[in-house]
DNA sequence: AATGAATGAGTATTCATTCAT
DNA sequence: CATGAATGAATACTCATTCAT
């Protein structure tokens, strides 16, 4: 918990405009771990107070219902998925300005990148993938930010490297998926089905990369 | 709802020893119907009587808490996944008396297999994918019939082939996490992520399963 | 539980006009049973019915309610109570036929015999003293039994032995009142406050007729 | 319900460290009264509720469990029963300064003692004597406190005026029972059994007493 | 800002009782 | 006579939320 990049994330964005105070901090945190570990609906109210260690009553100064808390966990972490597909340097580095010159270190640069995320949010996407089944706004926020983000960069970079005849001439959706596939499934059997399990996360990694090379490959 | 073989075998099962009533059939229809749309814990009794036409009453004479009316259903699909693993046909069929010649072979039969098994059980695996995270017993049933059947079966196969060359040599459980991986990552896009998309379905399996062969192919 | 002959009296009762089912006598040994050790407000009809071995339903072919089964078991035990005043032999054996010479036999055959039924119907009694703090209709039924036979009988008694000058001058309901208090004191002390202690019920028992009778004693 | 001693120390135990709110207090009178009248079992929450004026959801704010409110009522009151023999008055009046000279003036002290601390607390009592019987954490609490205290300095009281001749030689536990037996058949008699006869209570104590002394006389 | 007492609607579960078989 | 499925009201208890302090 320690290492928790978001959790420092989600205050600090709060704290542009109104302060986060200390108590809010502790509601987050307990709120956080409790919702990862039995849901959001099996976790009460009462509880996140009493592991916060403040009163019942000032979670709900802090958040007007117990749906806006998950929310304010949830929807700057749809966000900081999209993290590195916004950044303009991405995309320029991929196929801009020619700095990234083959769909492997793409590859190779995204897995990285994630592998580093999840590792430091773990609980947060666990809620993340618990919820989203049942909130409509939630399964609404993350299809546009998909959409308009992710979708949209990686579609352009393999048709790039289609192009450039490293990529099989396919559906760009279908390559988005089993890429995507395969990196969010090594990602999950790495942090949360297997996460006890000792792995030599550089080899399982590489692996994982030349699957996904040799699969799409076009020789 | 109408093409549910397990919901069928659900009533078989307990038909053998105890004839399941009329009631008791609405209960489970309507639990399985719910608990996949809102979750477990989000479900009241109260709802699922309301919408099998009982009394809330009737529900705790067939099933001891509500608990038990989970794993009443979850359960006996826990047992069904594995299905196509232990009949004795599946290994004889791979490897043992050689009538499948080809890794390409087993994979397009269990890329089938499985695509029809989903396709028939919808809500009860979503029910299965959202509770296995909160109900220990839960996961330790699952586990156990994994390693047991699935992982020791697709074992075998993978070493079998490995042997043969036709695929690349590295841990068997590597190779069976990449296979998994990409057909349980197919299924969930195709019947849970984005069930409303137009799908090609034979065609998106050949893609996957081409994908997976040529990830593992040694060539 | 063997020797409790109210119970078997309770079963000849119903035998003579309507004869008792084995299934019957099951019910009214498992209701005694649950009833004396929770109380009856705390029993449930399915823990008698699963005690007794039938099914729920049962029960109520041959009692209309939990109440009419409660009665059923206490109202012979309140009739049982007044056994010995009623019998013609109690009376003339004391004052009548003067068979009985003093207030010291008198005091010793109540005290034998009421050790007697309180020893084989400790279970019965216990309910009895539990429920008629709560039914209206079982405290009006006990009362009338009570003046009717008991107090009328024993205010006869105790009138001839002050008459005769072995008991003190003073309201008949008075001694009535010392009497039984320590007889039934002695009688709930030994059978359902210390029933574990080592009892020496001769002695006892001697003890207590002797304080009676010194307490009561005009010398 | 005016005088009612019992319940006002329950309030004021409770008041030391944490300020009894008012409604907790209505809670409390509804319990005692309904509990008294009903016995526990048969006692529903929601009418203690309506009773008191409060939503259902405030007693357990305040209570645990439904048997928490039964033991917050039930456990001061045994320490309340031992009251004057834990005193250390008592056993110097008695035995250790002389103060008391006989027999008969510890008796009297006793009984008028307990005589007005029932009177005052009859609810409770009632209570306690039907409760006892199913709660074996009450027996125990009761058993600890009867031994530890009443049983032991009465023991002494009883060897003291068995030395000095003025009560009859026999095992002192025999000498406490009758005493016991008297005292409290008297007590509830005058206040459970016949509450609405017309008592001379004075007279009655005396009688009581006399009959006592006379039963332990060693003349 | 923070508390925690109070609430009323809701929770899973149990109950005594009915009735078709 | 006996069963046990079915019921609806009741049970003890929890919940998210409000509000006076």
């Amino acid at each position: 918990m320690s290492d928790m990049e978001l959790i420092e994330e989600l205050i600090k964005l709060n704290d542009e405009d109104s302060k986060m105070t200390e108590k809010q901090v502790k509601i987050l945190q307990a709120a956080i771990e409790i919702f990862s570990e039995k849901g959001y609906a099996a976790t009460s109210t009462s509880e996140i107070a009493r592991k916060a260690g403040v009163a019942e009553g000032t979670i709900f100064r802090h958040y007007k219902t117990k749906k806006d808390l998950l929310f304010s966990i949830v929807t700057p972490t749809l966000a900081k998925i999209v993290g590195p597909f916004i950044a303009r340097t991405f995309v320029n580095q991929t196929v801009g300005k020619n700095k990234l010159e083959s769909f492997e270190e793409f590859i190779r640069i995204v897995m990285k990148n994630r592998f580093e995320f999840v590792k430091k949010n773990i609980p947060i996407i666990k809620i993340l993938l618990q919820e989203i089944a049942f909130h409509d706004e939630m399964k609404e926020q993350y299809q546009q930010i998909f959409m308009d983000n992710i979708y949209k960069k990686m579609k352009h970079v393999v048709e790039h490297f289609q192009a450039k005849g490293e990529v099989i001439e396919c559906p760009p959706e279908a390559v988005i998926r089993m890429v995507a596939t395969s990196i969010i499934g090594f990602l999950l059997t790495r942090f949360l089905i297997l996460p006890e399990k000792q792995w030599n996360d550089e080899e399982e990694m590489e692996r994982t990369i030349q699957f996904i090379l040799h699969g799409l490959s076009t020789k």
